[in-house]
DNA sequence: TATTGGCACTCAGGTAGTAAGAGTGCTAAA
DNA sequence: TTTAGCACTCTTACTACCTGAGTGCCAATA
């Protein structure tokens, strides 16, 4: 359909825009590149183009710039995920080396990312669903409190203070807390709920109320917190691109401040080629984000995909270089992870 | 030394200037407030605050802004803490009920303070210089590994694999626990190191390494994630006022994105008059921050500042309603951890 | 001595008009 | 299908000009 020569056209326009930020025409396109053909044919193909809603022009007497569609065609078809160079790769191993535990090594990441990229980072914390229990703590806080902490297999704690309403017997505390490890221990978060029906069976009335006002806890635990988490780092990178946001970069900033809205983002983001998932601008309907593109990746734990990072910056980004960014640090995470 | 009509014009000129943001000249003045005097007089008492560089003419013929030293006449003598109104009061109420852990209760600090005054908010997590100890927990992880978990009074925890080289002995790991909890439960921070001189007397050569790797990896966690802790919200306010900050935000924002940068700054702030501190532009050395106003307020748990909260904005902000909101939201934080 | 009206002066910002340059689309020829 | 040529559009920069806001100063006044 679109000839070979139309497609070329597309992608040094593409790679000119990203590199000047100037709308591009006819005559610095042949001049910058060897086509072998005269200016005028390349207007030809960029009339084409233009039908095609794949470029756009600003102004009557002003060049080319890449529509989405236009971004999406060129990512999809004509770009190549581009290797990091040395130093890139030297920047990843020295950054996470030594990080001690999950908070840490995603904020290492979240950072290393941004800095990588020169956009904004978000990391995802691994989601609780496909977690499962590693180990249940139960400390007596104060005569009538206990202080809940569960620990997930993927290195995430949640805490919480149940209050108990009577005074605790510590012995009993211990004992349950054996017995709920006995029971939910390598139970996937999902299976809790069914586990717990029958732990407090045996035991007298009084216990077997403190027991299940600590299971009812528990279950709240598992189920509210299952509230997932994002970190982002590199918000004043946007701000150093803020030509690239007709307006404001307010609305962006908010979009992304807005936990909410990016998490069920990037949910709905599945891996499309290249391991990666990518919405380009209007792609995507968030509000605040009709100039953005967004770009994520899942990172794994024991071999399945426990969450997701990446990146969000300006439709007008060089998306060779961040896939690549994105991959390789999500691949390095993973590592990470496995240790 | 300045006549007392000259203050009034001064505060006279901060309010209209955080009104309009527009320079503010001697007609507009007599013709707001009621001064008694004509446009001519009140240009006398502009002359002489000029020479006092409280106030700043950006060109021969506009209005004048307030100046750094103007601001900090202002909000030291002439300005009066505004109270909040039902509507603030009620929204600090609605948002902090049913808070369950630390973290949440500090997320939705951050966020209630940003929506408060417009402004980016700042919470600093309790330093764990200040804390004492609650509880010390240490889970078997895999054969060789201990996971070991740190809780403080303040409700932060931290936690940390120590890799013990060796296969662990169950129940050594409890005993130990048992041994560490007993000499350290309620130990200030700053004591652990002290207290845990003696733990392993008495112990056998192979149990004394354990136990000393053990010891080795709770004073570094004790120690090294004494690191302190930031969380902030409401960068998007920053960008909505952006005409505030010649040039560029970014700057600024690089400036609060670097933690370590916002932690020195802060912990350098003592508290004043009025029960906050506050740096007005290039009273606060920090690059980046020339045309910000830093604001920030202690608060405490157990009757003793364990962290502090505050905002950052354009030294042009309404100070009057920031320090209140900084205020009630400190007090409200104190009272929620309180319980 | 403090205040006031008057006035000349400065300067930012808006409006117009002009010129230059970039880039286009179209047409006719190769 | 490609190309050269050309007329046309429209942005950008520059210039000149005007207006209005605001000032500083001075001489007069209470």
């Amino acid at each position: 359909m679109i000839p070979d020569r139309s497609l070329e056209v597309l992608r040094a326009i593409v790679q000119d825009y990203i590199a000047s930020k100037e709308p591009v025409g006819s005559k610095s396109l042949v001049e910058r590149h060897s086509f072998g053909v005269s200016a005028a044919t390349i207007r030809n193909d960029m009339a084409l183009l233009e039908d095609e809603e794949l470029i756009h022009a600003p102004h009557t007497s002003a060049g080319r710039v890449p529509t989405d569609k236009g971004y999406r065609l060129f990512v999809d078809r004509l770009s190549e995920v581009k290797p990091l160079n040395a130093a890139e790769r030297q920047a990843i191993e020295n950054f996470m080396v030594g990080s001690a535990d999950l908070d840490e090594t995603l904020g290492r990441t979240v950072r290393l990312l941004s800095q990588l990229t020169n956009q904004v980072a978000i990391v995802q914390y691994p989601t609780l669903g496909k977690a499962s229990v590693r180990h249940i703590e139960l400390i007596p806080a104060t005569d009538t409190r206990v202080l809940m902490v569960l620990i997930t297999d993927s290195g995430r704690i949640q805490q919480h203070v149940v209050e108990l309403g009577a005074k605790v017997d510590e012995d009993f505390i211990a004992e349950f807390r054996a017995k709920l490890n006995a029971a939910l221990s390598g139970a996937a978060l999902t299976e809790v709920s069914g586990k717990l029906k029958n732990v407090a069976v045996g035991m007298n009335a009084e216990k077997t109320k403190l027991a299940n006002l600590i299971v009812k806890n528990l279950l709240e635990q598992v189920d509210a917190n299952r509230q997932e988490k994002i970190i982002l780092s590199g918000a004043s990178n946007l701000a150093k691109r803020e030509e690239d946001f007709p307006g404001s970069i307010s609305p962006v900033l908010e979009a992304i401040e807005e936990q909410v809205v990016l998490l069920k983002l990037i949910s709905e983001m599945q891996a499309e080629q290249h391991g990666v998932s990518l919405r380009i601008g209007r792609e995507n309907q968030f509000e605040g984000l009709e100039n953005a593109s967004v770009l994520v990746s899942g990172y794994e734990n024991q071999g399945s995909e426990i969450a997701k990072l990446g990146v969000i910056g300006p439709t007008r980004m060089d998306y060779s270089s961040n896939i690549s960014a994105v991959l390789a640090v999500a691949r390095y995470l993973t590592k990470t992870l496995g240790n």
